[in-house]
DNA sequence: GAGTAGATCGAACGCTGTTCGGAGTTTGTT
DNA sequence: AACAAACTCCGAACAGCGTTCGATCTACTC
């Protein structure tokens, strides 16, 4: 089962055999190799040939490490985000530390966006996954809210910037040539409420959106938060 | 220039050459036969050999109709969309428009993964993309939102109900072994918050929470809403 | 009828992840 | 000290991929 070869590796059951030749390599080394490959020229380059490469190796060596390119990618998924701060570590009340949390999820969305391709596709929770659900979740205390809306609350947040980095990754930088042949092509007028948005100078999916959208979700936590904190009032 | 191609495809402008022996297919029953694999074997088994295969030709014959798989990727997105209900069309108030949609839009990602996992790839807008996001937008009509706001409640609304369906399709579904495996590899008391949840039996990313998160952005949208159209009071 | 643009598609190119088997190396046991 | 087991390394090969090339045939224009 490729998945439990996954779990081993992904929390570290490295029990070296007693016998044969000396590894010339780790398995940190090869995850870090991959990693190297992604983010100088993008997931569509990483090939196992590529990594082996990279670290002068032949492509079968790579198969004594790690069983397969998915669990190779589960690795460097978890490596990556290893030392970005946490969300319950951030200052202020919940909406504060969610806040701060999202915006440097989405600016490393931007920044590395082999992490969002990778991201989900994991076979097995690694360490790093797990820790950060739990702060997640700790943010949530004492806000009165049950454990599955804590999950929920979790998920959400985390979906919509997923969500939304996903649509910006993926939208192609404007190319004034296509354009024209769009216009050329396509009877705006047949899209009244679609031109007024363009007319007001609103590139769709730009991500210029992203905070409207995290507000209002936070907002929306928020007004859940309050009318449970409140005490049962008079009216209802 | 591949993509100005597939504009062109999209909007279909198929003028049929003069000259040259009759052709034995369309782009349409390409188009419909790679949706056929799509949906028999998963996207994973959608290659250009099997959508040949299904229709009786050679693998070469289908670049005669569609430029390349990218292309032919983006017509099966347009197609598959096109005959779903519009919000527009749907009954009541803008929030129930939107949440009938994205409902349905839920629905279907869970009943044709393949769809998200093209969605977002396409190297140009198609009309049936172009046709929703008039839809959406009208839906907003004399909210008094501005411009920005309406697309930004869109896509806000659009990247949640995609990335929570991203979450829970690329969760393998729950494996007693594994889970074995993870409790024995796995000292969960360092992470209390999570144990808690779990403890709970929520299950996370497993879908549960799609009307919580949906529930809470709409709650946002419509506090914003309502803050616009109510008359300048009192306070303030 | 001649010329030509286009349709069809077998074969090949370069790429992918992965497996196999042989050669070399270290260790434990006898 | 000798041997066997276990392991690393890796060139070569396999099956599959998207795509291109070139030959062959067809149907239209002039």
């Amino acid at each position: 089962m490729t998945a439990n070869r996954a779990l081993e590796l992904l929390w570290r059951d490295d029990r070296r055999p007693a016998r044969g030749p000396q590894r010339g390599l780790t398995v940190d080394r090869v995850v870090r190799a991959a990693i190297e490959v992604a983010e100088a020229d993008g997931l569509a380059a990483l090939s196992m040939r590529r990594v082996a490469q990279h670290l002068g190796v032949g492509t079968a060596s790579l198969y004594t490490y790690v069983p397969g390119k998915t669990e190779l990618e589960a690795l460097m998924l978890d490596v990556i985000g290893a030392d970005d701060p946490l969300p319950h570590e951030r200052p202020g009340d919940w909406r504060a530390k969610l806040e701060a949390w999202a915006r440097a999820d989405w600016a490393e969305f931007r920044a590395h966006p082999w992490v969002l391709q990778l991201v989900n596709k994991s076979p097995a929770p690694g360490p790093n996954l797990l820790r950060w659900i739990d702060s997640a979740l700790r943010v949530f205390d004492g806000t009165g809210l049950s454990e599955a809306e804590k999950m929920a609350a979790v998920e959400s947040v985390d979906a919509y910037v997923r969500g939304l980095a996903r649509q910006h990754l993926d939208q192609a930088e404007p190319d004034p040539e296509q354009d024209r042949l769009l216009a050329e092509l396509v009877d705006f007028t047949r899209y009244p409420s679609l031109l007024r948005v363009l007319r007001a100078g609103v590139r769709p999916w730009s991500g210029d959106q992203f905070e409207f959208g995290l507000q209002r979700l936070l907002d929306g936590i928020a007004a859940l938060i309050d009318n449970r904190s409140a005490p049962p009032e008079g009216h209802q």
